[in-house]
DNA sequence: CTTAGCTGGGAAAAGGTTTTCCCTTATCGG
DNA sequence: CCGATAAGGGAAAACCTTTTCCCAGCTAAG
């Protein structure tokens, strides 16, 4: 009474499918069918139901169903990737993927702690998510959380915890392939190979192939120079490859994007000119940095968001009570060429 | 009878109320009142519930909860920066935020597309979110979706549609002080501004600090250069800086870290020491690149995750039923000190 | 011994939707 | 006109939890 005035916003009750049928003159019942094309009636109270629904505004409650069916139409993302740089383009094909099933995306960022990891999937799982999918920031770099014998599927994207896991990774090998051949039919002879350092499981897998197509091609292997995935290592690489007095490579392929910024650099700084003296390629196509190097970077990119899209879906298929063979996919890699390596395709 | 072997992995059913209660010996109405401290029992009572919960391994449907308090503990996240360069310290901060109130968040990026935005905001509110919180790229570049008149309380981070809504952005007048200041205890005198384009909002803010502190120090105003926030246009902007017969500016601030990324090179080209002979700092403190920059680049840090926790914590009271002035909150800047502009504080 | 008051615990409704089963009425063939 | 059948629609259970009563039994005061 003393008080009608609020200054609160108060938020309008949502219309429910109560309100609907008695609008319509039906039970509740009736109205459910009508709305989700079941049950028997005639055409003209279907769409007298419809309607009526569509003219109170009415949206069912998400709540409501998934309690029912058992399934809440959310599903999680793990991620301890702090900028996104690797778990946004995931993000994106993920979402693309499910956004037309209905499937909304609880993302969290766990960082490396256990604690919070521990809380967030508890978090999920109470929430009855129907399933995660996990990311890492690299195959061999796991989230600090045990995501095994959960009540839920789980698939992992970019990350590999054990072989067992159904988990969807870049195939840097190929991708470390499509760099080299690219050189090879520029008719560049020397390549070089400056990448990250040798905890990581990529670095490996790439130098093999580095190897491999320089080996099947009759061209010379220099021995790839492992170090950061930093700007400063690339820059310091050169001085190794260029400083000496042996022959010098015309073809540099780097681990990441800024290892190659670092590298362009310190060419530039020795007077030789990028494509013409050097061609340089770089990993990850992290497009503000490959575009905004002189000259543009040519680079590999590992098709984020599709393999986004591939887990999302896969994940999907493993809700709806589908199997799926457990261990790693592959997905390729593509070539995204700029002006780094001199004759560009087009022109 | 034909196939009792599923090749499909069966996820256990989950243990609920009733399963508890039922193990317990008691209703289910005890069993909620034991594990929530409410009603009035026997102390052995309570804690044989809680004992048999626990052994059980129940956690309570959150679904269900939701239901019923008309709460869902959800949040909804809209932006529509596709590498999370802002969005996601932002993210962590509201995520930090409300992890402990036990709410979780859906992130949807929505790009640039309006049908993208509708659909995911339509999905926000079907599940029952009890706010959302919508992030732009900048104050002034706003999301393609209307989110006045929602069932649920809005709050925007780091963008602000129109003047009524709740806003929290950063203070960049004050972020652009901060750098001047710093330049003038140091002892620059000729200090300029390259920055981005005049569409920008923020652009006009800092700009004006910029003069309003130079003037009050009785120090000379070079006309701000406006440009584009990439690192091409700084080298081209220290073309016309130091190109020309008049005197040379000490110190530049720059519009992002980018800027001032393409600055300190067109610096070194010409032979110009950082910091010696000019001193530099950026704005975003962008890590990944104001670290990789030689010199590490000082620069101004708009406290996203900061920003994140308010907005989440506001966004929390909202939904408690608080009220909260329409307007923005300007939260402050830092600068965080590197070694591009001389004399660090601490050596 | 009666009655008021407290204690421990349970029944039931509520939240919003879906689905199964049932009932009523109309239609049709014979 | 009778029985069978189909058509249209409704009642109620189910999903899982919380909360409001309410009841039975006991204690203590009068």
């Amino acid at each position: 009474m003393a008080s009608d005035d609020q200054p609160v916003p108060v938020f309008p009750k949502p219309v429910t499918l109560r309100d609907v049928a008695a609008r319509a003159g039906v039970s509740v019942a009736t109205a459910s069918k009508a709305l989700n094309d079941q049950g028997r009636m005639t055409a003209e109270t279907r769409e007298r139901i419809r309607e009526t629904a569509r003219s109170l505004g009415f949206r069912p409650n998400s709540l409501a169903q998934s309690l029912l069916r058992r399934r809440s139409f959310t599903v999680g993302l793990l991620t301890n990737d702090t900028y996104g740089r690797f778990s946004l383009p995931l993000m994106s094909g993920i979402s693309d993927a499910l956004v037309d099933a209905g499937v909304s995306v609880f993302l969290c960022n766990v960082e490396e702690d256990p604690r919070l990891g521990q809380l967030h999937v508890e978090a999920m799982l109470d929430k009855r998510v129907d399933g995660i999918i996990a990311t890492g920031k690299r195959i061999d770099r796991h989230l600090p959380v045990d995501l095994s014998n959960l009540r839920v599927p789980v698939i992992y994207a970019f990350t590999q915890p054990d072989p067992d896991a159904v988990a969807f990774v870049s195939d840097d090998g190929g991708g470390a392939r499509l760099a080299i051949e690219h050189f090879r039919r520029l008719g560049r002879k020397r390549i070089a190979h400056v990448t990250g350092p040798a905890s990581f499981a990529v670095v490996h897998e790439r130098a093999q192939a580095y190897r491999a197509v320089l080996t099947e091609n009759g061209l010379p292997v220099i021995e790839p120079l492992l170090g950061a995935w930093s700007e400063a290592w690339g820059h310091d690489a050169v001085a190794k490859l260029f400083d000496g007095n042996g022959e010098k490579p015309d073809a540099v392929f780097c681990g990441n994007d800024q290892i190659a910024r670092g590298v362009i650099d310190a060419l530039r700084e020795r007077g030789l000119g990028v494509p013409n003296d050097v061609g340089v390629i770089g990993f990850d196509n992290w497009e503000i940095v490959a575009e905004a190097t002189r000259p543009p970077l040519t680079s590999v990119d590992m098709n984020l968001a599709a393999l986004g899209r591939e887990a999302g879906l896969t994940l999907l298929s493993l809700v709806g009570g589908k199997s799926a063979a457990p261990g790693i996919r592959k997905l390729p890699c593509r070539l995204v060429v700029r002006q780094s390596c001199g004759r560009p395709p087009d022109g």
